[in-house]
DNA sequence: CGGCCGCTTTACAACGTTGTATCAACGATG
DNA sequence: CATCGTTGATACAACGTTGTAAAGCGGCCG
């Protein structure tokens, strides 16, 4: 592999001037600068960028934490960060946290200080909180969660309300015995939609019944299924559910179906993240659509802008979202 | 950010001590290691990777390029390769191509030489074919497509046979009409999956009609139900499909059931990569299952030897696969 | 007692790059 | 003609780490 050295000795130069036109420095003679990039492109030369890095503190890395790649909405997201951080230059480290916290704390407190320029983070369950102690000195950007007191930059929906706005549209198709699916002891934004859900029961003059908000410990498509199948079990069964994300949605509307309660005519399913797999199940999902292009290019300039500037005050991003309304809330009664 | 210096002049020993005992080098009087671990720990002291690294030649990172984390296939694929790389202690660094081959091969060529150990790619198209030159010099592991003529380390399953397994049990089923999606032009494994389902008709003696085989240009859901609904306009519609990805088949089960074709007692319908969501889906899919977690573990195994010894000739690791039955061909007519 | 060996530590160089200081050549200015 | 500023090139040091060679210090053996 080639190196300034190898290019400099070719062209009969220095080092330094070889790395000045790889750099694209103004004065070099238009001869030696011919010479260098007949040099350059005779050797193949690659600068070595961990060398480069060594040399200028940064790394040309961001780390993307998230809990888990097999959830379409992390998918999806991840897919698009990758894309915005491509424009600032910037390579992405994909970091799996699956819930438990001990491995995700090594990981980036040994990548933490020096391989990585700063991170994205989508925080589960407590995480949030400790963070900065996880990590102290690295940029940080949250997502999803919105812990005010946190001095961190965060970018992210309003909750409360995407949740109060899906729940409304249940309450306007005449739908009384309306159930969640998703609650959690532990997760802020589970908190937040289950806010927004009791605001919108609080609106439409419905009371807020305990044996139809369901728990689920995790956000997986089984997880709903289980959520709905307990839901369904009930004296008298819901006839609509506000599911907190789309997988659950999808679980909830195939245990619907096992049991022969029909979709949208008996329950109206809401999900939450308009994954293109709420879109061509059957049948397709109403769901809360979060912009996400917009988050994840809001998280990344938000993470350039607090590499460039570590002392800037914390910002908080709130990003559009929108109700997709489906086949699974649409007709039927 | 404390270094060695810092840790050495603060135990009173030379710089060379303190990175003997960070690196459990044997030889060190107890007592100077003590005085250094204390050092260690008072200083919150973490190796710098990029100088290590630097020095050692090794960079801790490996590449996963694939075409989309969208696809649930690869989205799956990804998250168990993380697992695996991370009981390497190998820090995935995850490429998207988004099937353009300029963006790939710059990223891979500025990337790669130095920055990371190797990379492992799933190749879109033609990629495969020219990844050699691609990417001079870095060890390299493919997935998927099976190309035995290069000389590069490969997993993957048996994709003609997989293919003729899946068309079998739709022939099994007393299909005789029975469709393919997802022939592709330049797509390595799609060549060997039309090959696998032509095998199965000739194996029931049935007929290869043209008209039956769409192509599809993405795997999407969306060009599933864009060639499910040509196939449905035929003369004669198929009364079974075989969709050579689960996006297709989603697809395709929904372009039906907006038809008023019903799966499957109008048409069996069987996918390819058993994503969870297919397992889901209404109604369920029938897929060929490959065993991900294998693809994951051969992958990076293969990668590790290959990076201890660049000499070692390549191996073709065929991983196991299975045919789920689910819904989607079981009863019906 | 001299030489050798094993343990322990250290100085030094090197990985490949870039910032800083320096120097040389040159034309312009007073 | 002396001085200055601009242009162009270079040597050197440094980023933080580790491999190498070597040296100091015992003790053991001949």
């Amino acid at each position: 592999m080639a190196t300034l050295k190898d290019v400099a000795a070719l062209a009969g130069v220095s080092v330094k001037t070889v790395s000045n036109v790889v750099n694209g420095y103004a004065f070099v003679k238009p001869e030696n600068r011919r010479r260098v990039e007949e040099a350059l492109s005779a050797t193949g030369y690659r600068p070595n960028l961990g060398a480069r890095n060594l040399r200028r503190g940064r790394t040309g890395f961001v780390a993307l934490v998230l809990p888990e790649l097999v959830v379409p909405y992390f998918a999806e997201l991840a897919g698009l960060v990758l894309g915005a951080a491509q424009e600032h230059e910037w390579n992405v480290l994909i970091e799996q946290t699956l819930g438990t916290r001990e491995g995700e704390r090594d990981t980036l407190a040994s990548l933490g200080p020096h391989m990585i320029d700063g991170a994205i983070v989508s925080p589960e369950a407590l995480q949030a909180r400790d963070f900065g102690e996880l990590a102290p000195g690295i940029p940080v950007v949250m997502l999803g969660e919105h812990s005010v007191d946190l001095p961190i930059d965060h970018v992210g929906i309003d909750n409360v309300e995407a949740a109060r706005v899906a729940v409304a549209h249940l309450v306007g198709l005449g739908r009384t015995r309306i159930a969640a699916i998703g609650a959690h002891p532990h997760r802020g934004t589970a908190a937040q939609r289950l806010e927004g859900y009791r605001l919108a029961l609080a609106e439409a003059g419905l009371p807020v019944r305990d044996e139809l908000v369901a728990t689920a410990l995790n956000y997986h498509r089984r997880d709903g299924a289980e959520a709905m199948a307990r839901l369904l079990t009930a004296a008298e069964p819901p006839d609509a559910v506000f599911c907190f994300n789309d997988l659950l949605a999808v679980g909830a509307v195939r245990a619907a179906a096992e049991r022969g309660v029909r979709v949208p005519s008996d329950l109206a399913v809401v999900g939450f993240d308009n994954t293109e797999e709420g879109a061509y199940s059957l049948p397709s999902l109403t769901t809360v659509a979060p912009d996400k292009a917009a988050i994840a290019r809001a998280a990344v300039d938000l993470l350039r802008r607090r590499v460039d500037d570590p002392e800037r005050a914390p910002e908080h991003v709130r990003t559009p979202f929108s109700l997709e309304v489906r086949e699974s809330t649409r007709g039927g009664a």
